[in-house]
DNA sequence: TATTTGTGATAGTATTGCTATCATTCAAAA
DNA sequence: TTTTGAATGATAGCAATACTATCACAAATA
């Protein structure tokens, strides 16, 4: 896969383009690290600037606020994903195959793909776990939504909805569906790292026991009747 | 139901017992109000002062900051879903039937209960939709679990965790269908107003839509096999 | 009567979120 | 070669937010 790969992030979502300069770059890669390792609550511009020798105003430069720039990263995260689904399921023609590959790649924790120099999706992955709702859990969300901020989430959903819909024509919620198994991926691992009771995952057999859950959850959805 | 139902809401989250009091109680109606309006981000305690006509230091005496207040009202609703679930499914017999009602309950708009004059059930459902996993979705979820802020949330899933052994004895993952149960009846609930192209409801079949794709979910994953 | 409890009033402080201005460097265009 | 512009750094400042502290007073309670 290229290193730039196509991504349809929304021009509205920054001010100067981070991926075009040595700065913008340093800040996508060092907002992902210190949003992973202080939260997106506590995580300030000023922070960040000191974190890589730069100004508070010289991140202003790239973006509006830290909403802007979270929902910047969701949306670099789901063109990734679905990127990386295409690249995964390019050769394999069963759909339930398919969904198989997109339940594992959604479950299991994410290994950085080193071609992509200046975001590290290993640790990008927990963080859209922990803060990705935050980009659409807000007041503005239909200010949003008309801008297409969420187009990236929306194509990837799309995409896993048709496939589901070469498993089952019939099949009523492929939407639905496809939003309930990223969402459901993400909470459920959440919840296993951080409130376990809420979920029937220990540490050990998390890997393992969130996959065979979402499968178990989808494929009798789609193949029930 | 009575005014006061079973609440299991740990002490750590208050520092006076805002059920006790008549500022306590203002607090209560007026934060879920305010929150309804504008929004968690947005909302702070010199805003509430201003609209209840008291102080940013009075709401202080009452909750440490906002964070706490909202995983304390987010407790309030589930202790009183809890409530409510029992009474509604107190005369069912059939586990199936329990389980329809509470999806019927989760997944449709909650309308006020008069008995509880202090929070309006129908101003804190869409709250809890909107802000409810903020209360967990932090770097402090460890914490906050360890003193046990979410226990009405786990009673909950135990609850429904239950009814679907009860449904099938053999299912591999009560605890996560029920987390999942609940989760996805909130943000299906939320992009179905916000984001309505993740899904497959209009405004229009809202309701109905969202309840069958539920109920179609959960059955189909405890009758497999 | 003395005392605790709940509330109001006011002040103050550090941090956050954001804007503005000026100076410098460096590479590309003229 | 000069000029221009784009990217970055440096500094200042300001309004709002997130608290904490202190004093006062009225009503309930012991």
């Amino acid at each position: 896969m290229d290193l730039h790969f196509s991504k349809n992030i929304s021009k509205g979502l920054y001010i100067r383009d981070p991926e075009n300069t040595v700065l913008g770059k340093k800040i996508l890669k060092n907002s992902v690290e210190l949003m992973h390792e202080i939260g997106f609550e506590t995580f300030t511009f000023k922070k960040l600037a000191d974190k890589i020798n730069s100004t508070e105003a010289g991140i202003y430069r790239y973006f509006e606020n830290k909403h802007k720039l979270l929902i910047y990263l969701t949306s670099w995260y789901f063109c990734w994903l679905k990127t990386y689904i295409k690249y995964l399921t390019n050769n394999v023609t069963s759909p339930e195959d398919k969904l198989n590959k997109i339940i594992e790649l959604l479950a299991s924790p994410v290994v950085d793909d080193e071609q992509t120099i200046y975001i590290d999706e290993s640790l990008l992955h927990p963080v859209i776990v922990s803060e990705g709702s935050k980009s659409y859990l807000t007041k503005q969300v239909e200010d949003d939504n008309k801008q297409n901020f969420f187009q990236p989430y929306k194509e990837l959903c799309t995409l896993i909805g048709n496939i589901i819909l070469e498993c089952n024509p019939s099949y009523k919620f492929p939407k639905s569906l496809a939003s309930t198994i990223i969402e459901v991926a993400h909470f459920q691992n959440f919840f296993m790292h951080n409130i376990s009771s809420l979920t029937d995952f220990s540490k050990k057999n998390a890997k393992v026991g969130l996959v065979d859950f979402l499968k178990d959850l989808t494929f009798s959805s789609i193949q029930k009747g």
